[in-house]
RNA sequence: GGUGGGAUAUGCAAGUGGCCAAAGCACGCAGACUGUAAAUCUGUUCGGGUAACCCGUUCGCAGGUUCGAAUCCUGCUCCCACCA
């Protein structure tokens, strides 16, 4: 596959592909821009569709570079209802990056990655510069963007200076000089006002390349930590293989093109066979990628064990009774609730009461039921996830 | 700057002096059914206490009135609409 072709694989849209198609036959390595944002250090699957398509550009020679975007997290966002978001000071943001990008080498090529903080130029601009700056927008273009004009009709707050962010993000890639500039679609507006920004100054636009946004687990809404339909890269590798298994089978699909970058022939093959298979490598691959190869295997066994075949899993955690009790008898209560392991004792109160848990392969239902230290370890289970041995 | 309206649990949203830990819906959680999918049915969703009961905390923030306040009064903060 041409170098064009493998870049177009699951773009939403480029702006524009004659541009692209030029750059990439000047053959020069291509500096292709990829702002983060320094408040959220965690990466989800989300993010990472967005990174493959980094690590693509990268497999064939070009340069990344990140932008950590920590002066515009300086100034605070002033945005919405979540009234007081603490401003971060300098040392979280250095922390948060330091750790966001960590986690983004486990998909980019660390050799080809140049890490910039935004704070560089912006921090010694005066009022006058960044006047002139605001002058290359008006409000009316500014009201285009789709979310702002959401917003708008919707009569919610649009503050002055969330009109300043997509100048700040455009100045951005007229700084490092961008090639090419990714993000997702709800990105597009941000990347376009660069191209204006560079144009503006004589320099030539920067290529536009949009991805689609992940759905998150909940199947309906785009995957974000604010929504928690999220898989993080630093979900232990239990989580995250049961939160894949838990997707529905029709956003699948999307996770197997866009993570996997399964292409069309494999899709149609995956999809000829059994959901349930096509979502186990899935799980699995994904899962090797982030916690290292072995471990979707190790995981798809428990996963097997646990929820197939309704056995207990190989590990789960151990409690001596004195660390739950001081008397030789308790309440069932209270010992889960002395766990830890529940929100809080009405929770475990709430589940018992249900009917999910289960003392040594036993269901009790009676929240007080007196339960005696164990002469044999005995295995508590709570629901389907909760594993625990009393010893 | 003026006038009016609003702030309720994860989200939307009822409640306008005691029967309010606070309706309803959504999300979530659990049970049944399954492929830990979807769909469906059922239960549940502030915390503490050895059941039906009791106690504590909660309705933007701080005070006040009252035997008793999410509900009334005062001040404050934030938001929205209309007018300028």
């Amino acid at each position: 596959m041409d170098a064009l072709s493998r870049l177009k694989q699951n773009a939403a849209e480029i702006y524009s592909e004659d541009e692209l198609r030029e750059r990439l036959a000047a053959d020069r390595p291509l500096r292709v821009k990829l702002g983060v944002d320094p408040t959220r250090p965690d990466l989800t699957f989300g993010h990472m569709v967005v990174f493959n398509k980094l690590r693509q550009f990268q497999d064939l020679g070009h340069t990344a570079v990140l932008i950590i975007g920590d002066f515009t997290t300086l100034i605070g966002d002033p945005s919405g209802r979540s009234a007081t978001r603490p401003v971060l000071t300098r040392k979280e943001i250095e922390a948060n990056a330091k750790t966001y990008v960590e986690q983004a080498y486990l998909v980019l090529d660390q050799a080809k990655t140049e890490v910039r903080f935004n704070s560089e130029w912006f921090r010694g601009m005066g009022f006058e510069d960044c006047l002139q700056l605001a002058r290359q927008m008006t409000v009316a273009r500014m009201l285009e963007r789709d979310d702002f004009a959401k917003r708008y009709n919707a009569r919610t707050p649009i503050s002055i200076v969330e009109f300043l962010y997509p100048l700040v993000q455009g100045y951005d890639s007229l700084m490092i000089d961008a090639d090419v500039e990714l993000g997702g679609t709800d990105q597009t507006f941000n990347c376009l006002v660069g191209r204006q920004i560079q144009k503006n100054a004589g320099k030539r636009e920067q290529v536009v390349l949009t991805l689609p946004l992940l759905v998150g687990t909940d199947g309906a809404k785009k995957m974000s930590k604010s929504q928690d339909n999220y898989i993080a890269f630093n979900d232990s590798p239990k989580e995250m293989f049961g939160k894949i298994m838990s997707i529905g089978d029709d956003v699948m699909w999307d996770y197997h093109r866009l993570l996997l970058l399964t292409e069309d022939a494999g899709i149609e093959s995956l999809k000829a066979g059994h959901p349930m298979e096509a979502k186990k490598a899935l799980a699995r691959r994904l899962t090797d990628r982030i916690h290292g190869e072995g471990a979707g295997q190790r995981e798809l066994e428990q996963f097997e064990k646990v929820f197939s075949k309704n056995e207990l899993p190989d590990e789960m955690p151990a409690f001596p009774w004195h660390q739950l009790a001081d008397e030789d008898t308790q309440t069932l209560v209270n010992l889960l609730g002395a766990t830890g392991l529940f929100a809080s004792k009405k929770e475990a109160r709430r589940l018992i009461e249900q009917g999910s848990v289960r003392v040594g392969g036993e269901r009790v239902s009676n929240p007080v039921e007196a339960v005696s230290r164990p002469a044999e370890p005995v295995v508590i289970q709570a629901g389907k996830r909760v594993f625990f041995r009393l010893t």
